[in-house]
DNA sequence: AATAATTATCGTATAAATACGATAATTAAG
DNA sequence: CTTAATTATCGTATTTATACGATAATTATT
């Protein structure tokens, strides 16, 4: 009886959420310190630096990508993987306008 | 086969993983804006507020207290929550320091 | 055109997450 | 001590996530 109830939230709640699903493995923010190392958006070399098999680091950066965090392009037969820096700068926004806006009433805590 | 391979990561993209974990799901985060909201670190008003039924709540308050986020404390029959500003304080440094540190190299993005 | 190299997708198995109702546990009130 | 109220936990069903190998798809090279 799982029917998700993420609908029932607000639209900047589940944008949120959807964006620390991408965040929630370690090999996605791997991933995305390699992106952002390398100034050459590098795609096959992240299957050699992490521990895990082809297929499943494809399938990390296709969840990065529809995550809108990464863009992709094809270069031959290699794929080359970049950071979308817009949409990451816009989630870096909304996450600091959420911890602030937590710590509003930052005093008033009671336990 | 999936054995999780989260162990082959550094202590710190695990640590973020788990965080953003507990942020990646929508009700989650509204249970924290209401804890952050109300001063008084109500307990089962938040069923009140939530689409959910009382043990999902429940169960949510459980994740978001073994990430660390939440503290709770035994009321009488009621349980009071309210947010670790402690942990919380250090989960955002650590957000903010990987933002940072993706953004360095930002200028040399071939996408 | 054939081959080699690279990457994406498919199929599949297992683990984890999500949700609910039912029930147990705890405590205030009577 | 009983009862009512509140919350946590258990059992369970379903969906999603994670991982791998195998294979298909794409393209450069020969």
């Amino acid at each position: 009886m799982a029917t998700h109830k993420t609908k029932e939230f607000s639209a900047r709640e589940q944008d949120l959420a959807a964006f620390a699903k991408a965040l929630s493995h370690p090999a996605r923010i791997a991933i995305l310190k390699i992106l952002a190392a390398e100034n050459k958006c590098i795609c096959g070399e992240i299957v050699n630096v992490l521990p895990l098999a082809q297929s499943t680091v494809s399938q990390h950066l296709k969840e990065l990508k529809s995550a809108g965090l990464i863009d992709g392009t094809v270069d031959g037969p290699k794929s080359c993987y970049c950071i979308n820096w817009k949409a990451f700068e816009q989630f870096n926004t909304a996450f600091n306008s959420l911890f602030s806006t937590l710590k509003i009433k930052n005093e008033a805590s009671c336990c």
